[in-house]
DNA sequence: GTCTATAGCGCGATAGAC
DNA sequence: GTCTATCGCGCTATAGAC
């Protein structure tokens, strides 16, 4: 629980960010989510632009940050794929089925950002296409992994696959478990077959 | 061209929806795009909620139609499931990397827009996962194509890689070629392998 | 079926007191 | 840093003339 308002604005504004997305998220509900009155909000942020591309720069680092203990833990490159998948299931996992990716719910709405936050929106999604190359890599090298053909274009396929995973997902019944059914069957997509 | 004013605004209304979403589509734009003024809108559709429920009703049923003329087309399993993914393909081909699915925008925006057009939405996704499946399965006992597992939770992956990849792709450069490159590979992830 | 006019509200943003 | 007050605008929707 942070205790200065800044952390809390964009605390609140992540939470309706997944839920509803940007466009249906107002200073007013950031307001009454925090505790002061909306106007107090420009102190903190100019303008809605500002809060959004700080918001994605957060999200980014506090995903890689995630990222970096996948992938400084034990086990090979299927197990350390499994955990990567894992970041995106606990998303709507622990949201109840609610939550989609920041970044999935601002991709969608890209058209109505500014180029400073679709800039960062793209950065988040070139980082995270490399760590996935990077970890199909590893798990071929070491067997325990098989992707045919290009391993970058399988990255990107294993990334859509996440993001609208989720997606789908939420139009439904059980979402969480629907997407874990995604991220497993993705899994056995690249696992070598007997 | 439609020549009836309410196909006219469902036109502009999807377009509008494909591009930047329903949060951030008015009755403003519509009327510019149309021709006539916001009021009469609500003539035809008399409140936003109408509008994209019908909406979806009419992209779901225009997108059956083309899915039913690639089933009914010739080929093996593959070609055919090939041919399915070509849909998702031309959205963001015909429209220079602007558009996004229709019900990939709106399963974004799921949580803002009314039971009715959730439930609409809800299926479409289902019926698309259906053909999904039965192409798949088809490409199994024809031997075209090779699925591990599960087949209807492949059918869930495909789905979901195919309304990810368009809105990933979005966010960056080129986004036709990036997402032509996710279903190609998408296609190489569940073809016999050597 | 389409129009003008308007109601009623929510929006992002600003000014200036404290 | 947060407040009150307010601006100007855009929104969905309605009423009633034509």
């Amino acid at each position: 629980m942070p205790d200065n308002t800044r952390d809390k604005l964009l605390d609140a504004a992540q939470d309706l960010v997944q839920r509803v997305g940007a466009n249906a998220m107002s200073y007013q509900h950031l307001a009454e989510a925090v505790g002061i009155r909306k106007a107090s909000i420009h102190y903190h942020f100019p303008t809605k632009t500002d809060l959004l591309g700080t918001l994605i720069e957060r999200y980014h680092k506090a995903f890689m940050e995630r990222v970096s203990a996948v992938r400084s833990g034990g086990g090979d490159g299927g197990v350390r794929l499994r955990a990567y998948l894992d970041l995106f299931s606990a998303t709507l996992r622990d949201s109840d089925g609610d939550k989609l990716c920041a970044c999935g719910m601002l991709g969608a709405e890209v058209a109505t950002l500014g180029a400073d936050a679709a800039a960062a929106l793209h950065r988040f999604y070139a980082a995270n296409h490399r760590v996935l190359e990077t970890l199909l890599r590893e798990g071929v090298a070491d067997g325990s992994l098989a992707v045919p053909g290009d391993v970058a274009a399988t990255a990107r396929v294993v990334l859509a696959a996440l993001e609208g995973g989720m997606l789908v997902a939420r139009t439904g019944d059980q979402p969480a478990e629907r997407f874990a059914q995604v991220a497993q069957q993705l899994l056995l997509l690249v696992t070598p077959r007997g």
